[in-house]
RNA sequence: GAGGGCGUGGCGGAAUGGCAGACGCAGGAGACUUAAAAUCUCUCGGGCACCAGCCCAUGCGGGUUCGAGUCCCGCCGCCCUCACCA
């Protein structure tokens, strides 16, 4: 296995003369992938040793399509030199692998194709285990699973249950988008404008019963404890506050000033939330299951507001057309009905397209000011009210806030001003054509006039408190996460309906609950749902005829604990204490910044669902997130409009330099695009397989890592991979070409001197910036070091006393590159240590002499005026008179005083001498 | 509309407030070669001088500082997230 010829390529024409030092990647790259194999590098206990420094290094698992790309080749290769640098540094480190494995594409391809989405599945994680495996990852692939293994959801469904019996989870209604020519529920991905994507037809609401998982619970939580996650990045804490939102104002109750008849069942009955003020979520309208009397009457619209301070500048209220005053409305007159059923169809995704403009209907329904006597307002309908957020009803202040004033405006509705800008004046103050939102002092309002908004909010809360008509409330954009999905190729939901005994969860000794294997998906809709025996079960709990839950999970359970299942892939509990105490949190996760929100708070969700049903003991998963950019690849077009990959096109240059793009094929000239995030509608892939194929895992890597920061989008180029290649062949030849006049392995380079020592210092200063580079996530800084590291030993002075101490420096340059390159860094090592039998894979990282990284002599700019005029050498630890005296004495620096005399003299040790003149 | 981020050579980028452009890619010149590939050497922000050297330059305009790519203020441009969230 070490052996180290230096073989001519296979590819070199008999015509050759030069027998090149070639690595020889092809052969390189299978034989030590084998080798950690054998050995097991990689591999864990479940249980690490007390005295062990663990370390969890986990990357995105990627959903198994077929194939990998450029996107999963950066993530892992990331991944891996975070895992390789660490175990080097002594960490024991997990690092495994799986497949997100349940989801659509599975379906489509059944439905497409006729392959059922178990062996499509199975067949495309073996396609890219192969394909990952040549990447030389450092993964322990014992750990292995895929989410669609009956062991893993099965484990899931425990989960599910345990959450219910804890209150963590909920059935209530919500709309699905119903395609009605497939008869299938669709998810919001396959409606198009509004239309279903196979079908074409008219997308319409429809309200189902479904699970949901009560995340809104943890709301304040998830929202405290991002400023905990001091190893994430900013912006996507950002995100995760943003999309909670949190939201401080007050809910306010109007009365009727006429009874309505209809069931006031929304929004009086609501639970309270978390703050104990907050009722964040769903409003989940007309849950409460026909309950209420039906000749009970609306006496009182309630509504949420962040500016109870603009009280007294209302001129209507407004509903959202789900509202059951609207739906009141519409009962009585048609026009409403007219309205509300626009405002349905209106729905969907267009609808932030089409809904620049506010339009509204007015009820006929007033409603009385809580503070003004005998005052009345209209109650209108509005399609710009959202019936998710807050109550589902607004009172309108035109003055002062941009929607309401747009409404009032065309409906001619009043505008009436209550806060003055700092300076203006009460008796003369107008709106100059826009609502006025920035603070001010409140006017035109009875008991708050005279105070500033903030005390005008607080004042007008305690008097609402006090009349019992409000409260200040916290407000949550969070809603409930509903995981129902009418899909096969997911985890099924495991309970049952029974007629007698309503939902009953399915036992713990009858999980799994398997997908049945025999479906059919010749007809639409949820196999599922009309498989012939599949759902037809006996009641856990009477034992009568009964049918299973037909819903399936939302993708994003399954991803929400797959880092905790990694601790222990095959106990029969979800997860084993020992283990995951042990092993979480994550040290360091790595994906996609599109994962921001979803994915990452719903495993924030799920891991503090653990921790309260007794799986875990902590609240967040994952310590470390670095969120990587995309890869992308100029695009190229044909003369006829079409897209074209990139290995039909070929490049020539202009006589002005320019590049100029030609289809191989005839030579017609191809336009050359932007350069954009790699798809596969643009045709601008780049396929990893093909790379690996033609210059191997190591250069892939190497150019991934050298482009640019890895959390800035890179730009795929063909040159750029042929410029990493060339580094590792260069790298191989400084080595092998080196070997023949080196001293024996284990030569010791302490004593070296002269030139040999400078060579020494730029070997140890190098290790230095190297682990800094790395500790930073600077991998492109770290490859740019390892470049000068390469030119220095390339140039070190061919003297006879130099040989140990360029041992030392080519040994050390393997080990350095070894987390970027590892199959070369191991054929390097295995050059210059032939009888050894270690792996680079399985060596400590290097260690700086303190002793050479500290520098005789230093070079300092000096400057005249801040202006740079020359530099001097002087020896570390002279004193400023010395070196004051030489810098002034520099020809320049003499030329640029001209004589003038010197006010002050700067210096900073190490770096600059300046002087003032 | 709200919130956030980023602007440095032809390109990707480097730079604890201290020699701007490390390192690489592309380009140019040369060596080797019958020729090419590979490899090696030199060059490579702009201008003036072309021997030292000088001036300009990190999106634009101000400011703080002995000294600003870096800190502060105001513009301009691009990108991202959420988007009628009351």
């Amino acid at each position: 296995m070490n052996d180290a010829t230096t073989a001519a390529r296979p590819d070199q024409r008999p015509g050759d003369r030069t027998q090149e030092i070639r690595h020889d990647f092809k052969a390189a790259e299978p034989r030590w992938q084998q080798a950690w194999e054998d050995r097991r590098c990689f591999a864990v206990p479940d249980v690490p040793p007390a005295d062990a420094k663990k370390y969890y290094v986990l990357e995105m698992f990627p959903y198994p399509s077929g194939k990998i790309h450029m996107g999963h080749v950066r993530n892992y290769t990331l991944g891996d030199v975070v895992a390789r640098y660490k175990r080097a540094r002594g960490h024991l480190v997990m690092h495994p692998m799986g497949w997100d494995a349940f989801g659509l594409p599975a379906e489509n391809a059944a439905r497409e194709r006729g392959i059922h989405p178990g062996k499509w599945t199975y067949d495309n994680i073996a396609n890219m285990r192969a394909e990952l495996k040549r990447m030389g990852l450092s993964i322990e692939w014992d750990r292995e699973f895929a989410t669609c293994d009956a062991d893993y959801y099965g484990r899931q469904q425990k989960l599910f249950l345990d959450f219910y019996k804890a209150g963590l989870v909920e059935r209530k209604e919500s709309w699905v988008n119903w395609d009605p020519v497939d008869g299938t529920v669709l998810a919001n991905e396959q409606v198009i404008d509004g239309r279903g994507w196979r079908s074409g037809a008219l997308v319409e609401k429809k309200k189902l019963s479904q699970w949901f998982f009560s995340i809104t619970r943890y709301a304040p939580d998830l929202l405290a404890a991002l400023g905990t996650l001091d190893r994430w990045p900013e912006r996507v804490k950002l995100m995760q506050a943003n999309w909670i939102g949190r939201s401080e104002g007050a809910r306010v109750r109007f009365r009727l000033a006429e009874p309505v008849e209809g069931r006031p069942d929304h929004p009086r009955a609501r639970p309270e939330g978390p703050d104990q003020a907050g009722a964040p979520g769903i409003p989940s309208p007309s849950h409460s299951d026909g309950n209420g009397d039906p000749t009970e009457a609306h006496t009182e619209v309630e509504v949420f507001t962040t500016r109870p301070d603009t009280l007294f500048g209302m001129s209507f209220l407004a509903v959202a057309a789900e509202h059951p005053l609207a739906a009141a409305a519409a009962a009585r007159n048609p026009a409403a009905a007219e309205f509300v059923a626009e405002c349905r169809r209106m729905g969907t995704s267009e609808a932030a397209i089409e809904q620049a403009e506010k339009r509204g209907f007015d009820t006929g329904f007033r409603v009385a000011h809580p503070f003004l006597e005998g005052v009345t307002f209209p109650v209108w309908i509005a399609n710009f009210v959202l019936m998710e957020y807050g109550t589902g009803a607004i009172f309108g202040c035109p003055g002062h806030d941009e929607r309401d004033f747009e409404f009032a405006s065309k409906y001619g509705l009043e505008i009436r001003p209550v806060v003055l800008p700092p300076g203006a004046d009460p008796a003369s103050f107008a709106l100059d054509g826009k609502a006025y939102t920035d603070d001010g002092t409140i006017f035109n309002s009875g008991f708050l006039d005279g105070l500033d908004v903030p005390a005008a909010k607080r004042r007008v809360i305690d008097a609402l408190e006090a009349k019992g008509q409000g409260t200040g409330v916290v407000n949550w954009r969070l809603r409930d996460w509903g995981v129902s999905r009418q899909r096969y190729w997911g985890c099924p939901i495991p309970f049952i309906h029974c007629e007698a005994c309503g939902v009953v969860p399915v036992p713990d000794d009858q999980l799994p609950v398997k997908l049945p294997d025999d479906v059919d998906f010749s007809r639409p809709g949820n196999p599922l749902d009309h498989h012939p025996s599949w759902k037809h079960v006996a009641c856990p709990s009477c034992g009568k005829p009964a049918r299973r839950e037909t819903d399936t999970c939302d993708t994003f359970v399954d991803s929400s604990w797959y880092f905790a299942r990694f601790c222990s892939p095959r106990a029969a509990d979800p997860v084993t204490k020992a283990a995951v105490d042990a092993w979480l949190p994550v040290d360091q996760y790595i994906g996609g910044i599109e994962h921001a929100i979803l994915h990452l708070l719903y495993s924030r969700f799920f891991t503090r669902g653990m921790r309260d049903t007794g799986h875990l003991q902590l609240a967040e998963p994952f310590e470390g997130l670095f969120t990587q950019g995309m890869v992308q690849h100029e695009s190229y077009k044909s003369a006829d409009g079409r897209w074209l990959y990139p290995e039909e096109v070929e490049f020539t240059q202009a006589n002005d330099g320019t590049r100029l793009a030609h289809l191989k094929a005839d030579q017609s000239p191809v336009t050359i695009g932007r350069v954009e995030a790699m798809s596969k509608s643009k045709r601008n892939t780049v396929d990893p397989g093909a790379i690996i194929d033609r210059y191997g895992a190591d250069t892939a890597r190497w150019f991934i890592l050298s482009d640019n920061p890895p959390e800035r989008d890179m730009e795929w180029t063909e040159a750029g991979v042929a410029g990493a290649y060339r580094f590792t062949q260069r790298l191989y030849r400084l080595a092998a070409s080196a070997l023949p006049g080196l001293p024996p392995a284990g030569t010791t380079a302490e004593a070296a001197a002269g030139e040999a020592r400078k060579l020494r210092q730029v070997t140890h200063r190098t290790i230095a910036a190297v682990t800094e580079a790395l500790d930073s996530f600077a991998f492109n800084v770290a490859v740019a070091r390892i470049h000068e590291f390469a030119n220095a030993i390339a140039e070190a002075a061919e003297v006879p006393e130099m040989g140990a101490a360029k041992r030392e420096a080519l040994e050390t340059i393997a080990r350095l590159s070894s987390p970027m390159m590892p199959h070369l860094a191991e054929e390097v090592w295995s050059l210059l240590r032939p009888d050894e039998a270690t792996l680079v894979a399985q060596l400590p990282w290097p260690e700086p002499d303190p002793a050479l990284l500290r520098a005789e002599t230093v070079t300092l700019a000096v400057q005249v005026l801040g202006k740079l005029r020359g530099t001097i050498e002087v020896a570390v630890g002279a004193d400023e008179a010395t070196i004051f005296a030489l810098a002034e004495a520099e020809d320049n620096v003499q030329r640029a005083i001209a004589g003038k005399p010197i006010r002050k003299r700067i210096h900073v040790p190490g770096r600059v001498v300046n002087f003032v003149v």
